[in-house]
RNA sequence: GUGGCUGUAGCUCAGUUGGUUAGAGUGCUAGAUUGUGAUUCUAGGUGUCGGGGGUUCGAGUCCCCUCAGCCACCCCA
């Protein structure tokens, strides 16, 4: 029988796991520090929940079968449909507005590409049951939050309301082939404005003239203010157009006050994203340093989540990290620290009649918030300083009979070579001490946070709780 | 779902117009060294040539199918 996994789902050895660890918990502690709760919900739904909410070509991505008992069973494709369905089962019990995260796996029959597979992980956060603006500005101030937090500070968040492009279209009387007109107009960057205006004639059934207004939208430029004053001619006398265009102002000049630098945080009209339910506010992000791999966060407002599912009106706004995707940019720039084990300190078995002396420093260490593994065999210490160093440790513990009948302990800093030699009650300050030197010229340099209060995610090993 | 490229040791790859027993680097294991890794030296093993079928005296090499990966299209609710 040969091993196999299927196409498009993936094994993840430690290597690729300890850092997708770190990612989820950084996004988990962002979603918390604004108040978001988690929940979850069955990776199978009914399948008649999860299929025609999103067109024909959706439904052909669903994985979908039969189960024992005859019922018809699809797998979650999103982490917002089963949202709807919750919000519309347990109304009675939450309380609105409901701010809740969820990170899981979804699953999309689809073929596969490098950073897209058939099973892959969401991280969402929304906030249902409000149509406030805060809490638009405050999604943005999460996705701001969350990309630092993880160690970016070269990105990019760009920002739209679709009631600008709903206006546009309508004042163009051309509301009824929105969806076309839109798709056409998200490839803008990638084919041009000739072959969108092309589409949009031939698929989207516009006029050359109406093509030719909507590629207006491409022209704006300049920054935040000059754009959203550039917008107001385009929308003037439409109502919806016009409301849109007061949110996005309210938006941008809230989380500038916010303290967001205006070069992260920049309106793009053409940003049109989620073309199903999206109908106010959208959001995309990008890199810098790799603009080509898209957006590694979005999201949106949507005025009616679950309509599908209760009479209840339930707005919402939220986004989803691409973990994935950005975990693919992370590795191409460099900022993925390759390590075999999430521990910082090897203790050696060295001396084979000493095992509980090292087991009660393991424990020492422990209780002072260090990770420790203890080598399992008393083989020699060449090997075991090797196995030291192939896993990642950044530290190991020497003590032979020699250190242990004066009480002492060697503490060998395996990224320096350095051997320090100290009484036992000092080990736990002096691994402290090396792993924080560690942490202060060890990490990698470029883009990394400098840390929300004082804590980094991503530094060398150390200091985790 | 459609089209293109690729698949040889754990990894990166070489392998002549089809010709005997398929190679290199790296890694791995052990030793040199019963107390110090990442840099040295020595020895050692590994392959259903992605899988199946076909053409041929003979296939890693040519043909068909299939599986997987990458790229583009489509799509990304």
């Amino acid at each position: 029988m040969q091993p196999r996994t299927l196409k498009g789902f993936r094994d993840h050895l430690p290597e690729a796991m300890i850092p997708r660890e770190r990612l989820i918990d950084t996004a988990r502690r962002v979603y918390r520090s604004f108040g978001f709760s988690p929940i979850d919900t069955p990776a199978l739904e009914y399948l008649d929940i999860l299929t025609g909410g999103g067109g024909a070509e959706s439904d052909k991505q669903l994985y979908r079968f039969e189960d024992q008992g005859g019922r018809q069973v699809g797998m979650r494709f999103d982490l917002t449909v089963p949202l709807a369905r919750f919000v519309a089962q347990h109304a009675g019990q939450l309380v609105m507005p409901f701010k809740r995260y969820h990170i899981a796996n979804v699953w999309r029959g689809e073929n596969t590409q490098r950073g897209r597979y058939r099973e892959f992980m969401q991280c969402d956060f929304d906030t249902v049951g409000t149509l406030s603006v805060a809490a638009d500005i405050e999604t943005g101030l999460v996705i701001h939050d969350l990309l630092l937090a993880i160690g970016f500070e070269g990105f990019t968040i760009r920002v739209n309301n679709r009631k600008i492009l709903n206006g546009l279209l309508a004042k163009l009387g051309l509301e009824g082939n929105a969806a076309a007109v839109l798709r056409a107009l998200d490839k803008l960057a990638k084919i041009g404005p000739e072959k969108v205006a092309a589409e949009m004639i031939e698929v989207a059934g516009a006029s050359a003239e109406q093509a030719a207004q909507v590629l207006q939208l491409s022209e704006i430029g300049g920054d935040n203010e000059a754009v959203l004053a550039q917008l107001e001619p385009l929308v003037a006398g439409n109502e919806i157009g016009e409301e849109g265009l007061s949110r996005l102002r309210e938006t941008v000049a809230a989380v500038a006050a916010a303290g967001v630098p205006s070069e992260r945080f920049v309106v793009d009209p053409l940003i049109a994203r989620g073309l199903d339910y999206y109908t106010g506010t959208v959001f995309e992000t990008f890199l810098d340093a790799l603009p080509d791999i898209g957006s590694v966060c979005s999201g949106g407002r949507y005025d009616n989540l679950a309509e599908r599912y209760t009479k209840q009106q339930l707005p919402g706004i939220g986004a989803s990290l691409g973990l994935d995707r950005l975990l693919a940019a992370m590795e191409e720039l460099d900022m993925i620290e390759r390590v075999g084990t999430p521990a910082s300190v090897l203790i050696a078995y060295f001396d084979k009649t000493r095992l509980h002396d090292y087991l009660r420093l393991a424990a020492v260490l422990r209780a002072g918030g260090i990770a420790v593994e203890v080598f399992p065999e008393p083989k020699k210490l060449g090997q075991q300083l090797k196995y030291a160093d192939k896993k990642g440790f950044r530290i190991a513990l020497v003590a032979g009979e020699d250190e242990l009948a004066g009480g002492r302990c060697q503490v060998k800093d395996l990224t320096s070579g350095e051997r320090h030699e100290v009484s036992l009650d000092e080990v736990v300050g002096k691994v402290r001490e090396v792993l924080a030197e560690g942490q202060r010229d060890g990490g990698t340099e470029g883009q990394r946070d400098r840390g929300t209060e004082g804590q980094r995610d991503w530094g060398t090993g150390g200091m985790r709780e």
